[in-house]
RNA sequence: GUCCCCAUCGUCUAGAGGCCUAGGACACCGCCCUUUCACGGCGGUAACGCGGGUUCGAAUCCCGCUGGGGACGCCA
C-alpha cells in the first residue's frame, strides 16, 4: 500500500504555528514518498467547533501551499460508522457498558488525588453484571483493555516507547449520549482512510498507547507513529501568543512569505547536515523521519526574519509589487495609481534588498508613491541646512537639461557637480536623498532618481532647494 | 501524585566511540565594500547541564541526579 498520511486538526481555533509544522511534515513526507496527503477535520466536539475555524484552517493550508489529496473528511459525518464499530466490539466482548455518572467519576478522581494514587478508572463495571445497572442512566461504552503486559510503540522519532498496561485504564469509546470519543474516532478514521503513518504532536504520544489497544481489539494493523516534539517560546516554556503562537494568517499579516515560513518551520526540528536555505523542491527530495529531532525547539523570530529577507530578495519583482500594493494603500489611505505601480516595479530591485518583511517593504516603498510636498522624517529634517538647500537647488538646475536619464548618466552628472562645487559626494548625496525620499535611508540615490523619472525627481529637488535657493 | 519524553554556543542545529583543538546558520561584536541603509565579504565572542560508570579512548553507550516538557476528561 502506498504511503498515506493525514493532517487532522480540530476546528476550535485557527491553524496555529505548531499545527502548521505538523501539516508541513506530513505533506513533505507524502510528497517525498509519492504518497497521499489527506485532510480531516476533527469536528466531533460540536460545541467548540466553528465554521470560521474550519475556513481559517483551509485558508491557512492554502496560503502555506500545502495541497491535500481527495475530499476533506469531516469527522462528524462518520458518527454512524464509529458507533457501528463499537457495536462490533461490544459483541466481541472487547468493550463493555459502564453506568458510572460523570459526577461519580469526578469523585473517584478526587479521592485518588487525595490519596496520592494514580488517576484512572478502576474498572467498576468491567465485570459487574449489567442487571445491576441503575435506572435512568444511559451507559458509556468502555474498551476492555488488557490489564497485564506492556503496550509498545515503535515511534519514528522517539524510538521504542513502552508502557505497562497497568498504567492504562479502560477508556471511553462511546459517550452516554451515543457519540464517539476522540480516541475511538481517530482510530476508526485512520483505519478506514488507510493511513499508514501518523505524524503528529508529541502531546499525542500517550494517546498512541490507548489507540494501539483499540487497533488490537479490532484486529487492525497499527500505523507507524511519529511524534514531533512541541514548539516552545523563547523562554523554553509553552509558546505564548506574544512569542509566536499565532494562526498562520497572522504571519501573513506580519509580512512573512509562505516559502520563508515553510523553510523556517522545516528547520525547526528537522535537519539535513549544514543546509539552511532549503527550497520546497529540495525539501521534498530530502525529507525523512530520521532527520527529525527529538528535543523541543524554541521559536525565534530573528531567524524567521533572516530567512524571510532572503526569500524577499529572491522573489519575483512583479509578485512583490502585487503583495505590497494593498499594504501601501492602507498606509497612505488612497489607491496606488498605475503610474506609481510601474514605479514600484522599476524600483523593486533596490527596495527588496532592504526589507525583512513585507511590512518593512511597504514602509520603505512609501516615498515612491508620495505626493509633493514631501514630509521629512526627524533625521531627515535635521539634515536640512541652507547650504544643503542651495546645493540641491543648484544641482536641479544642472540636471534639468540632461538628455540621458539613465542611472550611469545621472551618477556622472551628480559627481561632476560635486566636484565643481568642491564637495565630497557624500555631502551632496545625503541632502539629495532627503530631497528625493524625505528620509536619510533609501535605495541608492541614482537609482531613485531614475525610477522617479526626470520630472518627479527634479520637482522634488526644486521643492527642496527652492525656498532658500532663490 | 503516577506514567512518558527530552537535554551540544543566547537560538536552530551538525555530530550515530577516535575525523572534535566540537562544525554550520541566526543573533551579537569588529573590519572591509560604500552616497545612506541593507546586501555581500572577512574575522571574533560563545556550547557538549552535573555526577558516576563502560572503554586504550565518550558530546557520542549505561546508570543516577538536576532541569525542561507532555499525558493522566463522557476535550480533541
Amino acid at each position: 500500500m502506498s504511503v498515506t498520511v493525514r493532517f487532522a486538526p480540530s476546528p476550535t481555533g485557527f491553524l496555529h504555528i505548531g499545527g502548521a509544522r505538523t501539516a508541513l511534515f506530513n505533506w513533505l513526507f507524502a510528497r517525498h514518498n509519492k504518497g497521499i496527503f489527506r485532510l480531516r477535520i476533527e469536528d466531533t466536539d460540536r460545541a467548540r467547533s466553528t465554521k470560521e475555524a474550519i475556513d481559517a484552517i483551509i485558508e491557512g493550508m492554502r496560503w502555506l501551499g500545502l495541497d491535500w489529496d481527495g475530499e476533506i473528511v469531516m469527522q462528524s459525518e462518520r458518527l454512524p460508522r464509529h458507533a457501528a464499530v463499537v457495536e462490533e466490539m461490544l459483541k466481541a466482548g472487547t468493550a463493555y457498558r459502564c453506568w458510572c455518572t460523570p459526577a461519580e467519576l469526578e469523585a473517584m478522581r478526587e479521592r485518588q488525588r487525595a490519596e496520592g494514587r494514580p488517576i484512572r478508572y478502576e474498572g467498576i463495571w468491567r465485570d459487574r453484571d449489567p442487571s445491576e445497572a441503575p435506572a435512568g442512566v444511559s451507559p458509556a461504552i468502555r474498551l476492555r483493555a488488557p490489564q497485564t503486559g506492556d503496550t509498545v510503540i515503535e515511534d519514528g522519532v522517539q524510538g521504542e516507547v513502552k508502557v505497562s498496561n497497568e498504567q492504562l485504564d479502560d477508556l471511553i469509546l462511546l459517550r452516554g449520549d451515543g457519540t464517539p470519543t476522540y480516541m475511538l474516532s481517530v482510530v476508526v478514521d485512520d483505519h478506514d482512510m488507510d493511513i499508514t503513518h501518523v505524524i503528529r504532536g508529541d502531546d499525542h504520544l500517550t494517546n498512541a498507547f490507548r489507540q494501539t489497544q483499540i487497533y488490537r481489539a479490532m484486529g487492525w494493523d497499527v500505523p507507524k507513529f511519529s511524534h514531533l516534539s512541541l514548539i516552545h517560546g523563547p523562554d523554553g516554556a509553552k509558546l505564548s501568543k506574544r512569542h509566536g503562537a499565532l494562526g498562520v494568517e497572522a504571519y501573513d499579516e506580519m509580512g512573512y512569505l509562505p516559502e520563508a515560513l515553510r523553510n523556517y518551520l522545516l528547520r525547526l526540528g528537522w535537519g539535513h547536515g549544514d543546509d539552511e536555505i532549503i527550497s520546497t523542491a529540495q525539501a521534498i527530495e530530502w525529507f525523512d523521519l530520521p532527520g527529525i529531532g527529538r528535543s523541543p525547539a524554541r521559536f525565534d523570530f530573528a531567524k524567521l526574519d533572516n530567512l524571510n529577507g532572503h526569500y524577499i530578495r529572491e522573489a519575483d519583482d512583479a509578485r512583490l509589487v502585487t503583495l505590497v500594493v494593498p499594504r501601501l494603500e492602507a498606509l497612505i489611505g488612497r489607491p496606488v495609481t498605475p503610474e506609481q505601480r510601474a514605479r514600484l516595479l522599476a524600483g523593486m530591485a533596490g527596495l527588496k534588498a532592504r526589507a525583512k518583511t513585507l511590512v518593512e517593504l511597504a514602509a520603505n516603498a512609501r516615498f515612491y508613491v508620495a505626493v509633493r510636498p514631501l514630509s521629512l522624517d526627524e533625521k531627515a529634517a535635521a539634515l536640512v541646512a541652507p547650504e544643503a538647500r542651495r546645493l540641491i537647488g543648484g544641482l536641479a538646475e544642472v540636471m534639468a537639461p540632461l538628455n540621458d536619464w539613465s542611472e550611469a548618466a545621472i551618477e556622472a552628472a551628480v559627481r561632476a557637480f560635486a566636484e565643481k562645487q568642491g564637495v565630497k559626494l557624500g555631502q551632496i548625496a545625503q541632502p539629495l536623498r532627503v530631497a528625493l525620499t524625505g528620509s536619510t535611508v533609501s535605495p541608492g540615490v541614482f537609482e531613485v532618481m531614475r525610477v522617479l523619472d526626470r520630472a518627479e525627481a527634479l520637482a522634488r529637488m526644486q521643492e527642496f532647494g527652492g525656498p532658500s535657493a532663490a
